[in-house]
DNA sequence: CTGGTACGATACATCAATGTATCCGATACG
DNA sequence: CGTATCGGATACATTGATGTATCGTACCAG
């Protein structure tokens, strides 16, 4: 009798994850789970054993799902960086609701040894994909060792991305979020060439170029 | 009757620190503090009224101290880039207890306007140290214009130390946290010139970073 | 249609945490 | 010294969350 059981554990995890969201994983109890999704406990026992195990399906659901959006937005190859950018930008940019369950999350597996291995493995999946897609488009030859290799870019860039999340949690504006992002990633990845943007945007910044190496 | 008041106050303060490194807010009971500090909860509500409160005031002490370090550890002006990133790295770091802590809170401001208001703060003031000690150093013409002022510069270095910062929270090893981190910052300051790092540190390094536990 | 069962609801026992009211001892002050 | 008071301990009432055991029903098989 699979299919109403599979109705309500969805049921139940789409309503975790607002609940999670909202109130924070650490806050929240079964009931209220139960109530958001409309279910009393029974339905949650009988589904769940404990609710860090809901957190790990739904973390796991979710994840995987993002995974494959990256991969799926970064199939065609990109014209030029600037493209480039936008494109890891769309992949990777996902809503507040997101960051806040996905930080939770990691602290959740920062003090689970087991889970944190589990987060390993989708991080490195998710590395993969963008790896792949970065390594033909990069000339990374003036970067330091650790990002040399295809997979320690893709790791700088899933670094930049967690950085700049760590701001949508105080802001919350996602498209200042994204314009954030891009410009880490391209101040990142648009290594030799001149700039294509004539910074049009803050005239009175150009004061202070200076020569690198300069001792104060 | 401020002498042993303080005293209490202060080793309550500690030993929350302690419990919420391990156990997270979130799961954290008013009770386990006092154990933890070594007193019954009458002496937490005689100086607290709410857990939040001490974890406020928990946050606002430590954080000080770290703006106050940081600020202490870029007033010698670096010789050269080199310098200036272990300058960053060495006043930006901090033990993975500070960053499960504080990446607690940053999710508890996220949920709470007014918290979010002095975290920023907070945040604020830590760029404007950053800020003036990287001004001078740092030539940015060819970065994107959000990158160009001072602050701005400073916020993609506190933008790379938070994204590095999760990373520790996954592997705990602080050596490898501090030189990722220098990487990633020496790939954003370092602009224009050739590596001067012929990787003598680490060879091993070159392609596979970590051989993290089996993943699941 | 009809039974059997899987699934969720209900009821209950337990436990842990909270807040408060009160008590006792240490400490500063006259 | 004595004493009033502050600070922390103790005791208690209350709440809410948890897990389990049981029940009723919707669903599918035949």
């Amino acid at each position: 009798m699979t299919r109403r059981r599979a109705e309500t554990r969805t049921r139940l995890l789409d309503a975790a994850f607002g609940v999670f969201a909202a109130r924070g994983f650490g806050r929240v109890s079964i009931e209220e789970v139960c109530e958001a999704a409309g279910y009393t406990r029974g339905a949650f026992y009988s589904n769940f054993d404990t609710l860090d195990e809901l957190f790990f399906a739904l973390y796991t659901q979710r994840s995987e799902l993002i995974a494959d959006r990256v991969a799926a937005g970064l199939t065609q190859p990109p014209a030029d960086l600037h493209e480039l950018v936008a494109q890891v930008v769309g992949a990777l940019t996902v809503d507040r609701e997101w960051v806040l369950v996905s930080t939770d999350f990691r602290l959740y597996a920062a003090r689970n040894p087991d889970v944190a291995a589990a987060l390993v493995a989708h991080r490195n999946k998710l590395r993969d994909a963008l790896a792949t897609s970065l390594a033909p488009a990069i000339d990374r030859s003036d970067l330091p060792a650790s990002l040399q290799s295809a997979e320690g870019l893709a790791r700088a860039v899933m670094a930049i991305h967690d950085g700049a999340a760590t701001e949508l949690l105080l802001d919350s504006d996602s498209n200042r979020f994204r314009s954030w992002l891009a410009d880490l990633l391209t101040a990142l990845l648009d290594r030799p060439r001149e700039t294509p943007q004539p910074t049009a945007a803050d005239p009175a910044t150009a004061q202070t170029v200076r020569p690198p190496e300069g001792g104060a």
